[in-house]
RNA sequence: CGGGGCGUAGUAUAGUGGUAGUAUACUUGCUUUGGGAGCAUGUGGUCCGAGUUCGAUUCUCGGCGCCCCGACCA
């Protein structure tokens, strides 16, 4: 992509109703136009990012099972109404609208009913067991207070993944196999080092639950970790009991501030049974279908590797989800410097290198702090230097390193 | 939901019961050209409503919006 048709300018300043520092430096660099409290848009560079942090949620989620599909953002109350969840004194941030015909929706809140009740009608034997299905959508939440930028708003883009299983056994060994994509997804995204496996609550159909916790000074909770075995445990859940069942020392433990990223979650038959979702065993018996979920939230994800990568001069952005792998940076204005320039925007686009081109007609002052601040992994610079010296000066945005590169030698690299 | 703070140009800020200022961004021109350059030039603003007043951006009340702390967070 051209910078020169890019909509989006960079700023200078943050505006002064985001004390955050993903918000800040995503309005910064124009990744996302906050709308109103709680609610962004996501502009060309932002959703770029999205969409490359999908795609790896994507293929992690398929990588064990998962199959993707699309569950509607209306929902139907009388779904709602089986689990005893409609009612706003059990729930009490929904999102309700009114149908003309007097009847009423909600804007999906969380997934659970619609994909039981999606489910029920398919499964009906221990053939049809087990299922992992899963979807990306937008969900709508009546916070009464947001905070902390795009972390905690009242409009989120997730990924819920919801696990059928035939009985415990079956659960379990999926509820495991789903930890570890977890990770895996987390370390993809450029933070496998800081987020934790953490001990929550559980609910009723399970001791824990689990949450995968980043730890940052600027998280919402807090969590207890032991730094050797990397097992952590929320602060909501933490007693004596438990650490003796977990065979933990309190004395080792280290308190720490994170932010919740992801989590997974038993559900029993806590909605098998208002939903009558069972299936026929081999012997013809009636069985409760076993559930479990799986989320993470897109946006706070993105934020959280924003807050936790940053420094001084903007975003640095892992190469796994940064909105392009190169920045190409065109200075001055010669002619020689603009052909080579364009040449070799062609030519990485060619090789199906991902390359931003600043090709705009501003100072190198303002292209380099504006590529500082975008974070894109690989800048290449193409000055008059480079047309003298036929290969290319190269700058590293997280370490700062600068090389000299041939064309060849940066194809390769970047593939 | 309790408590606190705040609404002035695209952004960040100053100020005043009587013509609203600065920086930045933007227009135009000249000079510059490897870390947000300089000079000149032009455009653009008091959240909404009511009240007090000769006159309100300023004071009062109401509304709306935003931020922070706490509570909540399936």
């Amino acid at each position: 992509m051209r910078q020169s048709q890019l909509f989006t300018k960079t700023r200078k300043e943050a505006p002064k109703d985001e004390v955050s520092k993903n918000a800040e430096l995503l309005i910064r660099g124009g990744f996302v136009h906050k709308e109103m409290a709680g609610v962004y848009s996501y502009l060309p560079l932002g959703l770029r990012v999205i969409k490359n942090i999908e795609q790896i949620i994507r293929e992690e989620m398929n990588e064990i099972g998962g199959i993707e599909m699309k569950t509607s953002i209306l929902q139907n109350k009388e779904i709602w109404e089986k689990t005893n969840r409609w009612d706003d004194a059990v729930v009490d941030n929904w999102f309700k609208s009114k149908l003309k015909n007097g009847g009423e929706v909600g804007l999906s809140f969380t997934n659970e009913e619609a994909y039981s009740n999606i489910l029920k009608q398919y499964v009906s034997s221990y053939k049809d067991l087990p299922v992992y299905p899963y979807d990306f959508k937008e969900i709508f939440r009546n916070e009464v207070r947001t905070k902390s930028g795009i972390m905690r708003g009242r409009e989120f883009y997730w990924k819920a993944l919801y696990s059928f299983s035939k009985d415990e056994s079956e659960h379990n060994a999926f509820y495991e196999k789903a930890k570890v994509a977890y990770q895996n997804i987390f370390k993809r995204v450029g933070i496998g080092h800081l987020t934790y496996e953490t001990f929550a609550s559980g609910g009723v159909f399970s001791k824990f639950s689990h949450e995968f916790q980043t730890v940052t000074p600027v998280g919402e909770d807090t969590i207890y970790l032991d730094e050797k075995s990397g097992v952590a445990i929320n602060k909501e859940v933490l007693n004596d009991e438990v650490l003796k069942s977990l065979g933990l020392d309190r004395e080792k433990l280290v308190e720490q501030k994170a932010i919740e990223v992801g989590n997974i979650f038993s559900l029993g038959t806590r909605f098998a049974e208002p939903f009558d979702l069972n299936y026929k065993n081999e012997n013809g018996e009636e069985q409760l279908v076993i559930m479990g979920s799986y989320g993470i939230g897109l946006g706070r994800l993105m934020g959280t590797i924003v807050e936790v990568l940053s420094d001084e001069n903007g975003i640095v952005w892992p190469k796994s989800i940064a909105p392009f792998r190169a920045h190409l940076v065109l200075l001055g204005s010669n002619d020689e410097a603009k052909d080579l320039a364009e040449k070799t925007y062609k030519k990485l686009i060619q090789e199906g290198i991902e390359v931003f081109f600043d090709d705009r007609d501003v100072r190198a002052g303002e292209k380099f702090a504006d590529s500082d601040l975008i974070g894109i992994p690989t800048r290449i610079i193409v000055g008059d230097k480079t047309v003298e010296n036929s290969s290319f000066e190269i700058k590293d945005r997280a370490s700062g390193e600068v090389s000299q590169k041939t064309l060849e030698e940066l194809i390769s690299e970047l593939k």
